[in-house]
DNA sequence: AAAGAACCGTTGTACTATACAACTGAAAGG
DNA sequence: CCTTTCAGTTGTATAGTACAACGGTTCTTT
Protein backbone atom coordinates (compact mmCIF):
# COMPACT_ATOMS: atom_id res chain seq x y z
CA UNK A 1 0.00 0.00 0.00
CA UNK A 2 1.11 3.64 0.52
CA UNK A 3 1.99 5.37 -2.69
CA UNK A 4 -1.45 5.86 -3.73
CA UNK A 5 -3.02 9.12 -3.97
CA UNK A 6 -4.99 10.15 -0.36
CA UNK A 7 -7.85 11.90 -0.15
CA UNK A 8 -7.02 15.37 1.54
CA UNK A 9 -6.47 15.40 5.40
CA UNK A 10 -9.94 17.21 5.70
CA UNK A 11 -11.69 14.87 3.97
CA UNK A 12 -10.57 12.57 6.19
CA UNK A 13 -10.52 14.46 9.50
CA UNK A 14 -14.05 14.97 8.65
CA UNK A 15 -14.73 11.21 7.89
CA UNK A 16 -13.25 10.04 11.40
CA UNK A 17 -15.40 12.77 13.32
CA UNK A 18 -18.75 11.72 11.77
CA UNK A 19 -18.17 8.28 12.26
CA UNK A 20 -16.83 8.30 15.49
CA UNK A 21 -19.88 10.42 16.64
CA UNK A 22 -21.80 7.87 14.73
CA UNK A 23 -20.08 5.15 16.96
CA UNK A 24 -20.64 6.77 20.24
CA UNK A 25 -24.33 7.37 19.38
CA UNK A 26 -24.70 3.71 19.02
CA UNK A 27 -22.69 2.36 21.88
CA UNK A 28 -24.79 2.05 24.53
CA UNK A 29 -27.63 0.51 22.92
CA UNK A 30 -25.46 -1.70 21.03
CA UNK A 31 -23.81 -2.50 24.75
CA UNK A 32 -27.26 -3.15 26.42
CA UNK A 33 -28.02 -5.47 23.38
CA UNK A 34 -24.78 -7.83 24.07
CA UNK A 35 -25.23 -7.97 27.67
CA UNK A 36 -28.24 -6.43 29.23
CA UNK A 37 -27.96 -7.83 32.75
CA UNK A 38 -24.54 -5.33 33.24
CA UNK A 39 -24.70 -1.96 31.97
CA UNK A 40 -22.26 -0.45 30.01
CA UNK A 41 -20.69 1.41 32.58
CA UNK A 42 -21.20 -0.60 35.14
CA UNK A 43 -19.53 -3.43 33.02
CA UNK A 44 -16.86 -0.89 32.34
CA UNK A 45 -16.07 -0.14 36.27
CA UNK A 46 -16.59 -3.84 36.98
CA UNK A 47 -13.89 -5.12 34.63
CA UNK A 48 -11.30 -2.39 35.78
CA UNK A 49 -11.84 -3.09 39.44
CA UNK A 50 -11.53 -7.43 38.84
CA UNK A 51 -8.35 -6.83 36.79
CA UNK A 52 -6.39 -4.74 39.33
CA UNK A 53 -7.57 -6.83 42.18
CA UNK A 54 -8.89 -4.52 44.53
CA UNK A 55 -8.79 -0.53 43.71
CA UNK A 56 -10.72 2.44 45.28
CA UNK A 57 -13.45 4.19 43.99
CA UNK A 58 -11.38 7.68 43.27
CA UNK A 59 -8.79 5.94 40.87
CA UNK A 60 -12.15 4.60 38.89
CA UNK A 61 -13.28 8.23 38.28
CA UNK A 62 -9.90 9.29 37.73
CA UNK A 63 -9.17 6.90 35.37
CA UNK A 64 -12.46 7.19 33.59
CA UNK A 65 -12.88 10.85 33.91
CA UNK A 66 -15.90 10.08 35.59
CA UNK A 67 -17.20 12.26 39.11
CA UNK A 68 -16.77 10.85 41.89
CA UNK A 69 -21.00 10.99 42.27
CA UNK A 70 -21.11 9.11 39.67
CA UNK A 71 -18.91 6.37 40.71
CA UNK A 72 -20.28 6.02 43.86
CA UNK A 73 -23.71 5.11 42.15
CA UNK A 74 -22.10 2.75 39.56
CA UNK A 75 -20.46 0.94 42.79
CA UNK A 76 -23.94 1.54 44.63
CA UNK A 77 -25.52 -0.78 41.62
CA UNK A 78 -23.04 -3.04 41.29
CA UNK A 79 -23.09 -4.10 45.37
CA UNK A 80 -26.67 -3.97 44.94
CA UNK A 81 -25.84 -6.99 42.21
CA UNK A 82 -23.78 -8.56 44.81
CA UNK A 83 -20.81 -7.92 42.14
CA UNK A 84 -18.66 -6.01 44.14
CA UNK A 85 -17.42 -5.95 47.52
CA UNK A 86 -16.39 -2.86 49.63
CA UNK A 87 -13.82 -3.61 52.20
CA UNK A 88 -12.30 -1.04 54.29
CA UNK A 89 -8.84 -0.14 54.30
CA UNK A 90 -6.79 -0.89 57.50
CA UNK A 91 -4.67 1.65 57.10
CA UNK A 92 -6.80 4.83 55.56
CA UNK A 93 -10.58 4.78 57.32
CA UNK A 94 -11.77 6.71 54.44
CA UNK A 95 -11.35 4.52 51.49
CA UNK A 96 -12.89 1.44 50.55
CA UNK A 97 -11.19 -1.09 48.84
CA UNK A 98 -13.43 -2.52 46.29
CA UNK A 99 -13.21 -6.34 45.12
CA UNK A 100 -14.96 -8.14 42.54
CA UNK A 101 -17.28 -10.85 44.13
CA UNK A 102 -17.09 -14.51 42.64
CA UNK A 103 -20.81 -13.69 40.55
CA UNK A 104 -19.13 -10.41 39.59
CA UNK A 105 -16.34 -12.66 38.14
CA UNK A 106 -18.84 -14.64 36.70
CA UNK A 107 -21.39 -12.41 35.47
CA UNK A 108 -18.26 -10.65 33.62
CA UNK A 109 -17.01 -13.15 32.26
CA UNK A 110 -19.96 -14.18 30.86
CA UNK A 111 -20.34 -10.37 29.69
CA UNK A 112 -16.99 -10.64 27.89
CA UNK A 113 -17.69 -13.48 26.00
CA UNK A 114 -21.02 -11.83 24.69
CA UNK A 115 -19.27 -9.08 23.84
CA UNK A 116 -16.21 -10.64 22.17
CA UNK A 117 -19.06 -12.65 20.02
CA UNK A 118 -20.53 -9.76 18.73
CA UNK A 119 -17.16 -8.31 17.95
CA UNK A 120 -15.80 -11.62 15.92
CA UNK A 121 -19.27 -11.71 14.04
CA UNK A 122 -19.21 -7.91 12.98
CA UNK A 123 -15.64 -8.25 11.88
CA UNK A 124 -15.68 -12.02 10.92
CA UNK A 125 -14.82 -10.31 7.23
CA UNK A 126 -11.80 -9.00 7.91
CA UNK A 127 -8.04 -9.77 7.78
CA UNK A 128 -5.94 -10.15 10.63
CA UNK A 129 -4.15 -7.52 9.18
CA UNK A 130 -6.75 -5.07 8.77
CA UNK A 131 -7.66 -5.90 12.54
CA UNK A 132 -4.26 -5.13 13.87
CA UNK A 133 -4.12 -1.94 11.77
CA UNK A 134 -7.73 -1.02 13.23
CA UNK A 135 -6.91 -1.62 16.72
CA UNK A 136 -3.18 0.21 16.49
CA UNK A 137 -5.29 3.33 15.04
CA UNK A 138 -7.64 3.23 18.04
CA UNK A 139 -5.17 3.12 20.25
CA UNK A 140 -3.36 5.94 19.26
CA UNK A 141 -6.11 7.93 18.71
CA UNK A 142 -7.43 7.18 22.43
CA UNK A 143 -4.13 7.64 23.31
CA UNK A 144 -3.93 11.06 22.26
CA UNK A 145 -7.00 12.19 24.00
CA UNK A 146 -5.73 11.16 27.40
CA UNK A 147 -2.99 12.86 27.61
CA UNK A 148 -4.34 15.84 29.92
CA UNK A 149 -5.79 13.01 32.18
CA UNK A 150 -2.86 13.57 35.27
CA UNK A 151 -3.59 17.26 35.83
CA UNK A 152 -7.47 18.89 36.57
CA UNK A 153 -7.22 22.32 36.60
CA UNK A 154 -9.34 23.01 39.63
CA UNK A 155 -10.13 26.65 40.28
CA UNK B 1 3.59 -2.16 6.06
CA UNK B 2 2.28 -5.07 5.51
CA UNK B 3 4.53 -8.28 5.83
CA UNK B 4 4.59 -8.12 9.29
CA UNK B 5 3.68 -11.13 12.09
CA UNK B 6 0.39 -9.93 13.16
CA UNK B 7 -1.05 -10.07 16.63
CA UNK B 8 -3.64 -13.06 16.64
CA UNK B 9 -7.40 -11.86 15.68
CA UNK B 10 -8.54 -12.38 19.17
CA UNK B 11 -6.09 -9.55 20.48
CA UNK B 12 -6.96 -6.91 18.19
CA UNK B 13 -10.45 -7.57 18.77
CA UNK B 14 -10.39 -7.53 22.16
CA UNK B 15 -7.69 -4.20 22.07
CA UNK B 16 -10.76 -2.72 19.09
CA UNK B 17 -13.51 -3.88 21.78
CA UNK B 18 -11.89 -2.26 24.74
CA UNK B 19 -10.83 1.04 23.00
CA UNK B 20 -14.54 1.65 21.49
CA UNK B 21 -15.60 1.31 24.56
CA UNK B 22 -13.23 3.91 26.21
CA UNK B 23 -13.94 6.00 23.39
CA UNK B 24 -17.86 5.86 23.74
CA UNK B 25 -17.45 6.47 27.03
CA UNK B 26 -16.02 9.73 26.84
CA UNK B 27 -17.52 10.98 23.82
CA UNK B 28 -20.39 12.68 24.67
CA UNK B 29 -18.88 14.54 27.17
CA UNK B 30 -15.80 15.61 25.22
CA UNK B 31 -18.65 16.26 22.33
CA UNK B 32 -20.34 18.78 25.47
CA UNK B 33 -16.69 20.79 26.14
CA UNK B 34 -15.97 21.63 22.35
CA UNK B 35 -19.64 22.87 21.46
CA UNK B 36 -21.46 23.09 24.83
CA UNK B 37 -24.19 25.17 22.94
CA UNK B 38 -25.57 22.23 21.00
CA UNK B 39 -26.11 18.66 22.47
CA UNK B 40 -24.48 15.82 21.15
CA UNK B 41 -27.22 14.15 19.43
CA UNK B 42 -28.94 17.64 18.75
CA UNK B 43 -25.96 18.64 16.76
CA UNK B 44 -26.36 15.24 14.80
CA UNK B 45 -29.49 15.51 13.86
CA UNK B 46 -29.00 19.15 12.78
CA UNK B 47 -26.10 18.53 10.60
CA UNK B 48 -28.60 16.02 8.98
CA UNK B 49 -31.12 18.14 8.60
CA UNK B 50 -28.90 20.92 7.28
CA UNK B 51 -26.92 18.50 4.83
CA UNK B 52 -30.02 16.97 3.15
CA UNK B 53 -32.04 19.98 2.96
CA UNK B 54 -35.08 18.99 4.76
CA UNK B 55 -36.12 15.63 5.42
CA UNK B 56 -38.92 13.83 8.09
CA UNK B 57 -38.40 13.29 11.61
CA UNK B 58 -39.00 9.10 10.48
CA UNK B 59 -35.83 9.42 8.45
CA UNK B 60 -33.91 9.85 11.59
CA UNK B 61 -35.00 8.02 13.31
CA UNK B 62 -34.37 5.18 11.00
CA UNK B 63 -31.11 6.95 10.13
CA UNK B 64 -29.56 7.06 13.61
CA UNK B 65 -31.56 4.14 14.53
CA UNK B 66 -33.08 6.22 17.61
CA UNK B 67 -37.23 5.98 18.68
CA UNK B 68 -39.20 8.49 17.39
CA UNK B 69 -40.10 9.94 20.85
CA UNK B 70 -36.39 10.64 20.83
CA UNK B 71 -36.16 12.46 17.76
CA UNK B 72 -39.49 14.17 18.57
CA UNK B 73 -37.95 15.30 21.80
CA UNK B 74 -34.71 16.33 20.19
CA UNK B 75 -36.48 18.17 17.52
CA UNK B 76 -38.94 19.79 19.91
CA UNK B 77 -35.46 21.38 21.78
CA UNK B 78 -33.96 22.26 18.20
CA UNK B 79 -36.92 24.40 17.60
CA UNK B 80 -37.30 26.23 20.73
CA UNK B 81 -33.63 27.13 20.36
CA UNK B 82 -34.99 28.42 16.70
CA UNK B 83 -32.83 25.69 14.68
CA UNK B 84 -35.26 24.16 12.71
CA UNK B 85 -38.23 24.87 11.17
CA UNK B 86 -40.90 22.14 11.03
CA UNK B 87 -43.27 23.05 7.38
CA UNK B 88 -46.06 20.84 6.95
CA UNK B 89 -45.85 18.60 3.51
CA UNK B 90 -48.29 19.70 1.15
CA UNK B 91 -48.84 16.43 -0.15
CA UNK B 92 -49.22 14.38 3.22
CA UNK B 93 -50.36 16.27 5.87
CA UNK B 94 -48.89 13.78 8.52
CA UNK B 95 -45.29 14.86 7.48
CA UNK B 96 -43.27 17.49 8.58
CA UNK B 97 -40.34 18.72 6.56
CA UNK B 98 -37.21 19.73 8.65
CA UNK B 99 -35.20 22.53 7.59
CA UNK B 100 -32.53 24.32 9.35
CA UNK B 101 -33.18 27.54 10.44
CA UNK B 102 -30.61 30.25 9.59
CA UNK B 103 -29.78 30.42 13.17
CA UNK B 104 -29.39 26.72 12.88
CA UNK B 105 -27.11 26.84 10.02
CA UNK B 106 -25.12 29.32 11.91
CA UNK B 107 -24.52 27.83 15.04
CA UNK B 108 -23.84 24.19 13.42
CA UNK B 109 -20.66 26.15 11.32
CA UNK B 110 -19.55 27.40 14.49
CA UNK B 111 -19.92 23.69 16.47
CA UNK B 112 -18.55 22.17 12.93
CA UNK B 113 -15.54 24.49 13.48
CA UNK B 114 -14.87 23.91 16.63
CA UNK B 115 -15.33 19.98 16.11
CA UNK B 116 -12.93 20.25 13.21
CA UNK B 117 -10.20 22.17 15.52
CA UNK B 118 -10.29 19.48 18.19
CA UNK B 119 -9.91 16.92 15.50
CA UNK B 120 -7.29 18.80 13.48
CA UNK B 121 -5.30 19.64 16.75
CA UNK B 122 -5.64 16.15 18.44
CA UNK B 123 -4.61 14.13 14.94
CA UNK B 124 -2.39 16.66 14.09
CA UNK B 125 0.45 14.41 14.46
CA UNK B 126 -0.61 11.70 11.86
CA UNK B 127 0.20 11.52 8.04
CA UNK B 128 -2.66 11.91 5.66
CA UNK B 129 -1.60 8.00 5.02
CA UNK B 130 -2.93 6.96 8.14
CA UNK B 131 -6.10 9.78 8.41
CA UNK B 132 -7.06 8.21 5.39
CA UNK B 133 -6.76 4.21 6.54
CA UNK B 134 -8.22 5.18 9.79
CA UNK B 135 -11.50 7.18 7.84
CA UNK B 136 -11.76 4.06 5.86
CA UNK B 137 -11.60 1.03 8.71
CA UNK B 138 -14.35 3.21 10.69
CA UNK B 139 -16.53 3.29 7.65
CA UNK B 140 -16.05 0.03 7.16
CA UNK B 141 -16.96 -0.91 10.55
CA UNK B 142 -19.89 1.14 10.78
CA UNK B 143 -21.33 0.33 7.53
CA UNK B 144 -20.91 -3.15 8.84
CA UNK B 145 -23.82 -2.66 12.13
CA UNK B 146 -25.58 -0.53 9.89
CA UNK B 147 -26.50 -2.69 6.76
CA UNK B 148 -30.12 -2.70 7.97
CA UNK B 149 -30.96 1.06 7.09
CA UNK B 150 -30.75 2.08 3.54
CA UNK B 151 -31.51 5.76 3.64
CA UNK B 152 -34.53 5.94 1.69
CA UNK B 153 -35.86 9.64 0.61
CA UNK B 154 -40.09 9.98 0.84
CA UNK B 155 -41.75 8.47 -2.48
C1' DA C 1 -1.65 19.28 70.06
C1' DA C 2 -5.21 22.13 67.97
C1' DA C 3 -6.67 24.21 63.68
C1' DG C 4 -7.20 24.01 59.12
C1' DA C 5 -6.47 21.98 54.65
C1' DA C 6 -6.93 18.08 51.76
C1' DC C 7 -9.12 13.96 50.77
C1' DC C 8 -12.82 9.95 50.36
C1' DG C 9 -17.09 8.79 49.72
C1' DT C 10 -22.47 9.68 49.94
C1' DT C 11 -26.61 12.18 49.05
C1' DG C 12 -29.67 15.78 47.07
C1' DT C 13 -30.90 17.78 42.87
C1' DA C 14 -31.10 18.35 38.01
C1' DC C 15 -30.46 17.45 33.24
C1' DT C 16 -29.70 14.72 28.75
C1' DA C 17 -30.55 10.87 26.19
C1' DT C 18 -33.14 7.22 25.55
C1' DA C 19 -37.01 3.55 25.16
C1' DC C 20 -41.71 1.76 25.18
C1' DA C 21 -46.47 2.27 25.13
C1' DA C 22 -50.58 4.74 24.43
C1' DC C 23 -52.67 8.13 21.71
C1' DT C 24 -54.15 11.57 17.76
C1' DG C 25 -54.49 12.57 13.25
C1' DA C 26 -53.89 11.55 8.37
C1' DA C 27 -53.53 8.58 4.32
C1' DA C 28 -54.29 4.19 1.76
C1' DG C 29 -56.55 -0.06 0.55
C1' DG C 30 -59.90 -2.89 0.53
C1' DC D 1 -66.92 3.21 4.52
C1' DC D 2 -63.94 0.87 7.74
C1' DT D 3 -59.66 -1.00 8.89
C1' DT D 4 -54.92 -0.80 8.67
C1' DT D 5 -50.84 1.64 8.37
C1' DC D 6 -48.03 5.57 8.88
C1' DA D 7 -46.16 10.27 11.30
C1' DG D 8 -45.58 12.45 15.15
C1' DT D 9 -46.57 13.67 20.28
C1' DT D 10 -46.95 12.77 25.06
C1' DG D 11 -46.70 10.05 29.44
C1' DT D 12 -43.75 7.37 32.06
C1' DA D 13 -39.48 5.16 33.24
C1' DT D 14 -34.51 4.33 33.22
C1' DA D 15 -29.35 5.03 32.75
C1' DG D 16 -25.77 7.98 33.11
C1' DT D 17 -23.97 11.97 34.32
C1' DA D 18 -22.56 16.47 36.81
C1' DC D 19 -22.33 19.82 40.53
C1' DA D 20 -22.81 21.19 45.12
C1' DA D 21 -23.21 20.31 49.91
C1' DC D 22 -22.09 17.33 53.52
C1' DG D 23 -19.79 14.00 57.16
C1' DG D 24 -15.90 11.52 58.34
C1' DT D 25 -10.61 10.86 58.05
C1' DT D 26 -6.08 11.92 57.57
C1' DC D 27 -2.33 15.03 56.82
C1' DT D 28 0.02 19.64 57.59
C1' DT D 29 1.17 23.56 59.83
C1' DT D 30 1.68 26.24 63.23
Amino acid sequence: MTGGAQPPRETSLDVIQRELTAFARRARAAAARVHPELPLVSYTLLAHIEERHGCRATDLAAHYLLDKSTVSRQLAGLEKLGFVERRPAPDDHRVQVLHATEAGTKVLATARTNRQAAYQERLKDWSAEDLAHFAAYLLRYNDAGTNDLPDRPSP
